[in-house]
DNA sequence: GTTAGCACTCAACTCTCTCGAGTGCTAACA
DNA sequence: TGTTAGCACTCGAGAGAGTTGAGTGCTAAC
């Protein structure tokens, strides 16, 4: 099954000036250009074997080679070669890297429209999962004399709030009680491992009140089921329309469908779980149908050594393998360097 | 300059026509559907009157005619009768309004991609301007060894928290004193109003340790500055691929592209500052030359009768108007009821 | 004032033709 | 045996010509 120098040669020839060109190549494109040193008709002779093997596919009989799905994924997998960042493309980044916001939402939605716009492809990022997460605390702050706010930081750095309404016969004094308790029961606690016994502990401190317990329990039940999965940032959406693969308004809107509904995409930048570093689906790789002419690169990205999210990247399947993944390694380590500063300088 | 009965009638038709079919109307169409009792060949005669008078336009000679940006304000203006929502739509809204959340700027991300589904138009949405409220409550909370929140609470219930170091002089004792001062002066405090004079009180107060108090003095005036406008919400942005107007992909790219300039979008919602009623903005008539083929109808939504923040909807000049402004009526009634429910119940 | 009739216009579609980029195969060559 | 030149073949894309039909404006009759 392994190819021979010259096929090697020649298919990563085809797969980079179809990356570039987007348009299938012919024998005669590649002997000129790519200076192998044979004649198209030879260079003919072997893509035939390529198509044959099944790396290269014929539109029609008339046209030049594209690459087929095991095509990119041998060139991916072996053929690939480490593209490195130009000055200007640093330069770039350096730029984009300036723009920060203090809210870690906030922040996460900027990032993503950041990796976006540095790579020119629709850039998808899950933010932290709360599950994981510790209670660094919570507070209860009354904002009016019938509601208040439930107010939950995690330790990284995650603030979660929702109102709440305080029934007729609660007084401050209460609510400053029932805060205190909170404190004491949740403070430090891991969120994922918040259970029934927890908060009948809490249920017994207090003793009574449960109108102005429930809602509060709702809350942190809340982070265990809605927020479960972290939040969702979709960004350069119509970055797709740059590639004529999608200059098709019909096959646009499928995308800008899949786009919307937040299960797909989670589902598409899932990680197959093993690896820990760069991966990559080609086509129909995907299980998603709409994906079956795109490409995912996705990769975690961490504040030390703890993982924080995913990140994926989306283009056709004749995206720039090479480049993207060189910019999204350098991307990474940046956010990470980013968010390290920001959040972990001198502790955790 | 007023038009006769017929002539009104005829262009309403036309109108009407041109509204579903996003086709050029002819005058036997309108002769044979309308029931006017005229032939083609009169309403060609009114038409050629309309066309002369600038209420329509001819793509070309052998073509029907389509409404002019005056023609649809004077429809707009005159003739657009009241739709009358249909069971269905209403039950659909019915549906829609049931997903709630309970996170003030994910609550208004949500409705923001509810109108867009109910109305099928592109929505953009202002959230409520932080200038204008008090400070209800604000906190900070300390959440390791190096960093504490800042956490601020305004009464209309909107929670804004920035991350800040704690230098390695200040103890936990110093964070509440600290916390209590600020407290003390900015409880209450209009947003707006707090200036150079608050902060020196504050400063008078802690006597000591400037340095933390930059960092927290700095997200006030963030809060001052940068949120001054509110947080900007867009959705539906893909419901624009749904017009023929738009099957170009280069057109459509540059209308996604203005939806992501904010500074844009902001301008073209933006209020013309005399009616609080709902403002509807034809093609040419949007200062931005993007939206020249656009219409983006707005109007501002209310909390009690507080102004909340400012809604827009972007479609093709060709949009259903009177639709589409019985459906924003209703669902803006619907929203100031929700949010009314969920913040101001029996208070404020 | 309204309408039937008619000549005219012009985008859109279809059909045909040509062009050219590309192929596969064969035979000659190193 | 591998490489290459040559050649016939394929087929999509694009240009051009012709046709169709929806629409108009104008005129003359009602």
């Amino acid at each position: 099954m392994d190819l021979g120098e010259r096929k090697r040669k020649i298919l990563s020839s085809i797969v980079n000036e179809y990356i570039v060109g987007a348009e299938p190549v012919g024998s005669r494109h590649i002997a000129k250009n790519y200076g192998l040193g044979l004649s198209p008709a030879t260079i003919r002779n072997e893509m035939a074997d390529l198509e044959e093997m099944g790396y290269l596919e014929q539109p029609h009989t008339s046209a030049g080679r594209v690459p087929s799905v095991k095509g990119y994924r041998f060139y991916v997998n072996e053929l690939m070669t480490g593209y490195q960042l130009t000055l200007q493309e640093l330069d770039a980044l350096r730029h984009m890297l300036e723009l920060r916001v203090e809210q870690f939402d906030k922040l996460i939605g900027q990032i993503s429209a950041m990796i976006s716009r540095f790579t020119n492809y629709t850039t998808v990022l899950v933010s932290p999962e709360m599950r994981r997460g510790t209670i660094k605390s919570i507070e209860l702050v009354p904002i009016d004399k019938g509601n208040m706010l439930v107010i939950v930081v995690t330790n990284e750095g995650v603030v979660n709030h929702k109102r709440v309404k305080i029934p007729d016969n609660v007084d401050e004094m209460f609510i400053m009680k029932f805060s205190q308790v909170l404190k004491e029961h949740l403070s430090g606690a891991v969120i994922g491992d918040i259970n029934v016994q927890t908060i009948s502990q809490i249920k017994q401190a207090m003793e009574t009140n449960y109108e102005l317990l429930f809602p509060v329990l709702d809350f942190i039940s809340e982070l265990l089921c809605d927020m479960e999965d972290g939040e969702l940032y979709v960004r350069g959406e119509a970055n797709i329309l740059n590639f004529p693969e999608y200059s098709d308004v019909g096959k646009a809107r499928e995308f800008f469908d899949f786009l919307s509904d937040p299960d797909s995409v989670r589902e598409a930048i899932a990680s197959k779980g093993t690896s820990d570093d760069i991966d990559i689906k080609i086509g129909t790789e995907n299980k998603l149908d709409v994906m079956r002419d795109c490409s995912v690169i996705t990769t975690n990205y961490y504040v030390g050594d703890k993982v924080m999210g995913r990140l994926g990247i989306i283009g056709p399947t004749r995206m720039d393998y090479a480049k993207t993944v060189a910019k999204l390694k350098r991307v990474t380590e940046s956010i990470n360097q980013l968010l390290h500063d920001l959040y972990f300088d001198d502790s955790n």
